[in-house]
DNA sequence: CGCTACCTTGAACATGTTCAAAATTTGTGG
DNA sequence: CCACAAATTTTGAACATGTTCAAGGTAGCG
């Protein structure tokens, strides 16, 4: 329970790591004065729960830093990520006061929160935060149905290629190095997340990944630090077209 | 090749079937008026394609009547159908000028379409169509990851009870009859097409179907026509809890 | 060092797929 | 209206992929 007290920290947006990309980006500078008097910052640890599905949501977020997931439970107990925030991402909808599915800190994670009265009057008044979402909710969609594709037709391999691959290029993108080239970095996520991702057993998962790394597909270091010494191989191996786009 | 040619047809907006659901639901009579200027019919036969994923796309649309699919197909065949559009529901995303996916008309079809750049201009002028498409598209987000859920954790017996469900809720909502009692609809999907939907084969859609009917889940007349005594009973076996909120 | 989480591996099993054939429905032309 | 061809659907049997249940291994952290 060592609760380092993130929640007082407050930053000038100008500063934010996040602020070309998440719902903010279109904002002028006087936009976004208005959007810094209503933001306040919450802290959650690895592990913890934002909201439950069905709970009260007062407030609307974008994601700072760290990673989240949203996940669908069945009564019965069978659970289904349906969304991997990364930072930038937006959490909330805007007109609805219940959270729709299970909102979890799978790392260490710092939201930017709008309490969501006012964020939904500035939407009216500012074009720019609207457009934004607009956006942002498109590009999700695309996002949930290259996902319905490897859900109801990719094999257990191309699944864990698929993920691995997402994974690779995000990390690309942040560290601005070039997309070809070998590529290393940390699973965010373990076993058993990536089965709910992938719609699999953590057992299948573990199997695939000892597959891939046998057939040199991948390297590992450890549970979690994966090299990829082959790109174009492993995006072969994900059964996507050379260039298909994922995600941003 | 009867071609009928309802290409030529127009309508008064406010006549329109889909006036008060689609994307122009917000507008008011003189916005109305200056999408009726860039407005245009088109008409499609059952099986025709819409556009290729992959072609240039220049015009969005909004289905009028019938059923239109959305598909993404692997190298190899492999195919998932990842959204099914009713009437009111948007095709083509703004700001983007090639098909993400296959858009095939499974009935036939007729859409009311807006040339890309002047509706992409009165989206900018006009908050009332982008605040509707947003609204739409959180829907459709909401849909699709009610779908992952499905498809990555659902049986094949769960899958086409869903579908089923999904398929009777909405007739039942378009004929505005009490959601309890017996409900009745002919299915506007093929054998195929509800495996490509579902993730599944045919011969599995058709072994389930004839499963439920066996076990007096539904009751058949032909292929086509479906009728369920006990929605309930449906939505049991559809393995939802039972006030989920599927589409609109 | 030893606990706890997490991960790997094995073997039996189950669900859904594949391939094949037969049945049914639909459309077409006589 | 009927007969025939084409398309769609159903059913069967062998098979494959991924799951389940069980045991053992590994890494991180007190």
């Amino acid at each position: 329970m060592a609760h380092h007290d993130l929640s007082v920290v407050h930053q000038q947006c100008g500063d934010c790591p996040i602020r070309h990309r998440a719902v903010c980006a279109r904002c002028e500078s006087d936009e976004l004065q208005h959007l810094e008097a209503i933001k306040f910052y919450r802290s959650y640890q690895a592990g913890q729960t934002v909201v439950w599905s069905g709970d009260r949501m007062d407030f609307v977020a974008s994601v700072v830093t760290g990673i989240a997931t949203l996940t669908q439970t069945m009564e019965d107990g069978r659970r289904q990520m349906v969304g991997l925030l990364l930072p930038s991402d937006f959490v909330g909808r805007p007109g609805r006061d219940k959270a729709a599915y299970d909102v979890t800190a799978t790392t260490d994670l710092v939201m930017c929160c709008f309490r969501k009265k006012p964020f939904e009057e500035m939407m009216g008044t500012t074009p720019h935060i609207a457009q934004r979402l607009l956006e942002m909710t498109l590009d999700e969609l695309d996002a949930a149905r290259e996902w319905m594709l490897l859900l109801g037709r990719k094999t257990a391999r191309e699944k864990i290629a698929s993920l691995l691959a997402i994974i690779a290029r995000r990390d690309a993108s942040l560290k601005l190095k070039t997309p070809k080239g070998s590529l290393v970095f940390d699973l965010p996520l373990t076993r058993e997340e990536m089965a709910d991702y992938l719609g699999l057993t953590l057992e299948t998962v573990s199997r695939q990944i000892s597959a891939l790394k046998r057939d040199g597909v991948i390297e590992l270091q450890g549970k979690r630090h994966v090299i990829i010494p082959n790109l174009d191989r492993l995006m072969e191996e994900a059964g996507d077209d050379s260039d298909g786009g994922y995600l941003a």
